[in-house]
DNA sequence: AACTATTTATAAGA
DNA sequence: TTCTTATAAATAGTT
């Protein structure tokens, strides 16, 4: 019902914010007068402005007993409502800060406010950055203890791998002449040995010391 | 606001009053939500029917619950706290904003800051730009208008000039034979009309139409 | 519950 | 803030 049609959201702009704000507190404490007079009702009504103050109706005994003006020592009720300003104002002040809420400000706010977020944006960025280098720290280091490990166990598997070829040179010496044709020479070569080293090399993304691991011949 | 206008009084007829309560209950429902979306209002409604039925509408919580537990010291000291910890939280929040207090965030958290600081520099640094081109706009509206002026006074002066030398011309043909040497040939060229070309000049930056003007021979 | 002629509220502008 | 006015919204009486 105006000059043009709103749809209901917050009103950004300030001024205007009041000045509606004025218009339909009133409309509406008509209409709710109205009502409990048409209808033979009870109404209570109690508004308060973003900035805090107190605007009410009241027709039954609840709210006129109830609500905050007339219940509670005063000292409480100052302390709640400067509370409730500095709340309001921090709202504002992230508001602008948030980029909303622009209105009135001349280009020097804007560019205190600019520098501001820049500030910000470096310090988060700073801290991001931080964080992201610590962890790659961390990876790396992790990262080499592992290599190490591998090293360790490469040496290990090559340490088994040798002992092995004794022991098979050994047991064919022996045996040769008994079952000649009984042994498969690449026994070593399948099953559970090549089976690791094929593991070690998945875990393994440098290619240094591949050299101490037997080759699989297949 | 119906085919008829009605005075505000209760309504005799018990149905058609019922009627009307539910319409208008509804309506001032209605409107008591849009006042507090609109204007960032607190507001606490509550209806009684006659037959004591209850409907009611809060985004406060004054109105939600009213016990006499909430009139007393106990209660205002609660409230107090409450408003006291959203302060602390926004304002937690703002130094987060402001760059401080960036401990224990994650790199999602911080990113997250980062695309909002960014969000608001766009919206700032937009504002700050429409004020500045419209600024300019208006400044360049201001110099057009003034230079129109200059060019209606540079006629006004040649018209003169034009007039002053034909008064001259008459002057010194009626003037000559008897006083011929008693009259600088020069007189329209100091003075004041010499101050007046070059004052226009100094406020006439681009060099158009400038051939309208009598040249001081200097 | 709909409809709709009117009244009322109010958005925008001064 | 207050006034004005064009227009949107609410609603009184009716179906």
């Amino acid at each position: 019902m105006g000059r043009g049609k709103i749809v209901i959201r917050r009103i950004d702009n300030s001024t205007s914010r009041q000045v509606t704000f004025s218009k339909r507190r009133k409309g509406l404490i008509k209409k709710a007068k109205e009502l409990a007079i048409l209808c033979d009702a009870e109404v209570g009504l109690v508004i308060f402005s973003s900035t805090g103050k107190l605007y009410e109706f009241s027709n039954t005994r609840y709210l006129t007993i109830y609500s905050p003006l007339h219940c509670s020592p005063q000292f409480w009720q100052r302390e709640a409502a400067i509370l409730r300003q500095q709340l309001h104002n921090l709202h504002e002040n992230h508001r602008q800060l948030m980029g909303e809420q622009l209105y009135g400000l001349g280009v020097k706010d804007l560019q205190k406010l600019e520098n501001q977020l820049e500030m910000s944006l470096k310090g988060i960025r700073m801290k991001k950055e931080q964080i992201l280098t610590d962890e790659i720290r961390e990876l790396r280091e992790k990262g080499a203890l592992i290599h190490q490990e591998n090293l360790e166990l490469y040496k290990k598997v090559n340490f088994l791998w040798q002992e092995n070829m004794g022991l098979y040179k050994l047991y064919t010496r022996d045996a040769d002449a008994a079952n000649a044709n009984c042994v498969n020479s690449h026994g070593f070569n399948t099953g559970e040995n090549s089976h690791i080293s094929i593991h070690l090399q998945l875990s393994q993304p440098e290619q240094e010391n591949h050299e101490a691991i037997p080759k699989t011949s297949k």
